[in-house]
DNA sequence: AACTATTTATAAGA
DNA sequence: TTCTTATAAATAGTT
């Protein structure tokens, strides 16, 4: 239900994560809020944003809603005596360094650190996976690279249209392109109106399965051109 | 967002409330995974029947769930707790909690995830990163490649030696040579005293740069030999 | 924080 | 209950 689909799985982006979360989250609570209305329900919904801010919602008390929950569940929940509490955070903080002692390792042997307990099939992994990392990287490292090249050719054009404009008002339409050439080329290179020709681009180390015998193609005294995009 | 526009307030037809309860739940129950899996958020959801059916979702577990409840409520109502001790540790799994998240940001983007905040110079220096963890990783793996073949090799060696004894001691010394080729050729191969014969292995992908011109060197009939050691 | 083109949820009807 | 469908509502991507 927005400009395009989206499939449900954790959204990369930080900022959109973030901006989704913010949207989501009150929609949420709007239904709970409605269906409990609606349907003379008791409902409660507690969400913790990843940077562990709560937002809840209860239609009677969150303390009412918890309680149906653990009789209906047969459970209990104790009421924190002091003791107790200390002892929730020490495992909470046993959890946690657990959680990033795995990620160190894990950290480490990604950076090539640590390999001594991995057999040669771990190490596989780790190599194909790093692989793949790199390809992503690389692949978004040039797209950057050509966004940002789209874009100042853009600008490039847009300025050339205007000294256009400018030439005219200045000399009138008479002899324009004679006295225009010294204006376009300004950097020894003129700025096309779209350029069009394939550049190449080796902005990453090209992977050899990508090239088709060059020697080959070289010895036959091909040019070999093609876009950054065609590399992957 | 039906056939017509409703006001939110108790629906009065017991029958209508009902499908509109059922219908309405899965949706709240449907939104409330999303926006777990989505926004990584941990979720809990509890409803309650007009009948007193229970109907629940958490992300993680509605124990853990319940439990971050209360501990961030008692968080705000004593915000002056006199036990200390308490305070520690909550400021300790804070820490904890950065460091996790930190490293997570780290690891993902490593994983060629979530590059979307990174400039190209980070960029750069991931393919870097990820370039020399693979080189590391490539050396360790073909070493331990290499030194399994050489413990075979003088496991084969014993036996080869072992093989000779027990024939000395079977026909004496005379004719060893002639008699000992039938022994020894067991697999169309022999196994020399020491293997000085480069093999090439390739073990890992090879880089490029390491082979000089390979269709020359198999043009002029060259063997292309080198151990693999020499590929790094 | 608004805007809107789309998708999604669902009210009503069968 | 379940399916269908017209329409309201939510929201993804954009500005």
């Amino acid at each position: 239900m927005g400009r395009g689909k989206i499939v449900i799985r954790r959204i990369d982006n930080s900022t959109s994560r973030q901006v989704t979360f913010s949207k989501r989250r009150n929609g949420l609570l709007k239904k709970a809020k409605e269906l409990a209305i609606l349907c003379d329900a008791e409902v409660g919904v507690m969400i913790f944003s990843s940077t562990g801010k709560l937002y809840d919602f209860a239609s009677t008390s969150m303390k009412s809603v918890i309680e149906r929950y653990n009789k209906i569940k047969e459970e209990h929940q104790q009421p924190e005596n002091p003791t107790s509490e200390v002892k929730l955070w020490q495992r909470e903080a046993a959890v946690l360094r657990q959680q990033l002692q795995n990620l160190q390792e894990n950290h480490r042997q990604m950076m090539g650190e640590e390999l001594s307990g991995l057999t040669v099939k771990d190490l596989q992994n780790l190599e194909s996976q790093l692989e793949m990392s790199l390809r992503g990287i690389r692949m978004k490292k040039d797209q950057m690279l050509m966004d940002e090249i789209q874009e100042l050719t853009r600008k490039g054009n847009l300025i050339h249209q205007e000294n256009m404009e400018l030439y005219k008002k200045v000399y009138g339409t008479r002899d324009v392109n004679g006295a225009n050439k010294e204006l376009v080329v300004t950097n020894g290179q003129s700025i096309g109106e779209d350029v069009h020709v394939p550049v190449h681009l080796q902005l990453s180390q090209p992977q050899q399965q990508n090239y088709e015998t060059p020697t080959r193609a070289t010895k036959l005294g091909y040019i070999f051109l093609h876009t950054v995009n065609e590399s992957y």
